[in-house]
DNA sequence: TGAACTCGGACCAAATCGGTCCTGTTTCAA
DNA sequence: TTGAAACAGGACCGATTTGGTCCGAGTTCA
């Protein structure tokens, strides 16, 4: 249920690789297709949409190419994905204009609700500086308490977690 | 990147109902399918599928149904949504086997591999009774942080969150 | 003028998903 | 003992989604 598409794993790739690349000026498909071994075709869209979003700047004619339109630390995780995502929602019920199929009785709207919004604000501070450098994600964050915890073992490992 | 697939949906549905119809025995899938508006023989492979994860006990022949093997409050949300959900993970790259695509030099799987693990840690203490009163949901868990926040207003609304 | 780019629509094949159908097998009750 | 009621589960199907390709058009620089 946490799996992003496959245009936002490159999203995610092309914002790193930019990021690293920020001082060399702008970078073209082609070459980061090349360097990051992604289709150009599709990894052309997944710039044209990130683009759109406000996160890149093109350059275009001969010697053009993509460049981060502002520094990765204020590049939010969210905003890299959303381009790709068609609903950041748990459930059907709420994904837009209110069209829960399962009429007003639906018991799973207003838990969900509330768990959407959860998770949203799990995401809500997390910018793309954090994947460029593991170690510091690892130690330096808040997220340092996500590792060692022991009902992590039990969730990410394999059968009944809770027993 | 968080929607569930339809048979959690069902999953969490199925395991409201039988928590509230508790003490009256065993409840029929048909029973069951009728009253929450689920077509009956999906409900039927969602509700194996829930016995088989230790969540569900069931009573062969006529007369018989399903139940609920454990209180409510000792079903884990993860543990429901599991048996539905072919991966947990954020990217291709954790999927299993560590069979990454990419290669040893993938950019991603470390920041990922801690972003996952760091979700999974968010949803470990969600427990269903939560779903079964969302008013305590609101205001009586760790989660209303969640409701009012700035942040959400702007990550859940339309384009571009964080200018 | 032409090459090297970004842009973006049209299209396609494969996989996934939601759902149906159909055939057991088990159990209870008349 | 028999049959109905219920679980168990494999086979299949159609629609949607997804990842990916192809191609043409506009832009800019050398």
């Amino acid at each position: 249920m946490f799996k992003v598409s496959r245009k936002s794993e490159y999203a995610l790739i092309a914002i790193q690789h930019l990021a690293r690349r920020a001082r060399d000026g702008v970078t073209s498909v082609a070459e980061l297709a090349q360097a990051e071994n992604i289709p150009p075709d599709i990894l052309a869209k997944v710039l044209q949409g990130l683009k759109r979003a406000g996160l890149l700047t093109a350059a275009k004619g001969a010697g053009g190419g993509y460049r981060l339109s502002r520094p990765v630390k204020e590049i939010h995780f969210l905003e890299v994905v959303r381009p790709f995502e068609e609903q950041l929602c748990v459930v059907s019920c709420q994904n837009d204009h209110g069209g829960c199929e399962r009429g007003g009785d639906c018991t799973l709207r207003d838990p969900m609700t509330v768990l959407n919004a959860y998770m949203l604000r799990q995401f809500a501070d997390l910018t793309m500086d954090m994947f460029l450098s593991p170690h510091k994600l690892l130690h330096g964050t808040h997220m340092d308490v996500a590792i060692g915890e022991t009902s992590l073992g039990r969730l990410t490992s394999t059968a009944h977690p809770a027993d």
